[in-house]
DNA sequence: AAGAAATTTGCATAACCGGTGCAAATTAGG
DNA sequence: CCTAATTTGCACCGGTTATGCAAATTTCTT
């Protein structure tokens, strides 16, 4: 991806575009499954863990990623929706799909997420849904 | 609730009723949220930690409890539903609701998580809905 | 463009959670 | 009651998340 539009990206949801943020984004449009910390650790060359944490808590913070917890004991994050700003910004409203062949978590945007009936008095304001099983890819033959 | 309930509690998911496991379980069965393991060593005095940890282990091996991702970075243990046994064992399905305010997580077994679509190619092995916002009890004015 | 202010980065360091190995203590079995 | 198996407690390890602080970078102002 050009780096023009990274920069965009980041300038469209008000993060300063450090060189640091950059390499950060580019490696996260580059995967396609939600990666963990480690993983843009062991992705980008010469990187500080801790500076890799805090820009992800930053990105995280200006909603252009979200956090899932898929179970494995290290968060992950992906890229959140292009329709996903603040306001109008759904909480992770799809499913998280684990794998547990290829062990990568993918977002399935496509497929939402029923409504429910909570019992009287609870009120819900995020909601976070995580199947486990196989996923397309390990399902080929 | 008395010893010799505890024990046959124990005894009936085949676990060998120790002093420390009867100890763990009234703990268990006197909270209405689910417990993290700090929360049982803290509960408990004298005990060792890693005594707990692997009393736990037990517990969920022999679907005594079973485990709760809620999002804090701990995971939390409750006690299963009666009719929870090996082979009818339906990994948790049901929705974990923790409250922001009071920071409890329980079980909500009378909601049921409904039937979803998976893309096509994807299967589904095991699923984990966790709904966060406030709970009846704070709600109350 | 230069300098000051604010932000970001990198290092040290630590808290916390989950986990393993091993020897002592406890429980179960003959 | 004595032996074998299980359980318990201590020492210790590793990974993840997190904070404080000084240096470097970016942004703002003139």
């Amino acid at each position: 991806m050009q780096n023009a539009t990274l920069e965009r990206t980041l300038t469209a949801k008000r993060i300063s575009p450090t060189a640091m943020r950059l390499r950060v984004l580019e490696y996260l449009v580059s995967r396609e499954a939600a990666v963990s910390l480690a993983d843009v650790e062991k992705g980008l060359a010469h990187t500080d863990r801790i500076t890799v944490y805090r820009t992800l808590k930053t990105f995280e913070e200006h909603h252009l990623i979200h956090s899932i917890e898929d179970g494995t004991g290290a968060t992950k994050y992906a890229l959140c929706a292009d329709d996903c700003r603040p306001g109008t910004h759904h909480h992770d409203l799809h499913i998280h799909f684990y794998c547990r062949q290829c062990e990568e978590t993918t977002c399935l945007p496509r497929t939402a997420i029923p409504a429910l009936q909570l019992p009287g008095g609870y009120t819900a304001e995020e909601m976070s849904l995580t199947v486990k099983g196989i996923c397309h890819k390990c399902s080929q033959p």
